[in-house]
DNA sequence: CGCAGTGTACTACCTGATATAGTACATATA
DNA sequence: TATATGTACTATATCAGGTAGTACACTGCG
């Protein structure tokens, strides 16, 4: 369901949570949609069923995802932006620091812009 | 010189590296300037001499400062882009996630492409 | 030449995050 | 009750980041 590289020096539990809202973004997970158990999917990617959970706890708390024990983990129906603070400033110079990078790599303003507008459309975020 | 923060979770050797690259972009660095010798900003910053001398390393391998032994470390005069695959790669995935976490900000595409043009234009990246 | 300042290299060690392993408990559903 | 689920907890191993200390090589200067 979800492409993990165990290799990758990023961790398994960060891999998944991105992969996650990928798969929302892209269609692949709906809302609504039952998500694998946590011991289900650990079976499904060879993975401890302790890092899963860590991934489906932070999905949890950034309110992507809701657990009901006993029941199962459910994509929300209704993803509420939360504006929170502290997690916009790392956003915002997570961004900055991309755009540095690219810049030394030796891309100018517009094909920056190109690229940016490439990603969104990409992943069908549209206007508010 | 340099802002330091000591509790982030991101390694010293990074917040450097981003600073000397910042600094560049804003003019607070010139092409051929001295830098501080790796003992000096170790004892200006508080911080072991060995983690200045593995960014200044990361800087010179990224072609962004030079080091001359006996002499000092200075920044280049005409920083080339490489294009290095791997670290182009690596750039647009870090973009990739940056776009999709400002979305679950609930920002939409007017805003997000907003926000990068004021970066650009911070950072005074303009056309090639 | 001798000396100070500089970059460089290396080993050893400590700490925290990551991931695994195992166990146990709580709740919902059939 | 039985099963599947989420949840919690301890213990352990590994690795990256950072610190500490030492030593060596080169440059520039008196």
């Amino acid at each position: 369901m979800f492409h993990i590289d165990q290799r990758s020096s990023t961790p398994i539990y960060q891999q998944l949570i991105q992969g996650v809202k990928e798969a929302l973004l892209r269609g692949g997970l709906r809302f609504g949609d039952k998500m694998p158990s946590v011991r289900e999917l650990a079976g499904q990617l060879a993975i401890n069923p302790n890092t899963i959970q860590k991934a489906y706890q932070e999905l949890e708390r950034q309110g992507v995802i809701e657990s009901l024990r006993g029941r199962g983990t459910f994509v929300c129906q209704h993803i509420e932006a939360h504006a929170d603070l502290a997690r916009q400033a790392e956003v915002n110079e997570a961004l900055r620091k991309a755009l540095i990078e690219a810049h030394y790599l030796g891309l100018g303003a517009e094909q920056i812009m190109a690229m940016v507008k490439e990603h969104l459309h990409d992943l069908s975020i549209g206007g508010e």
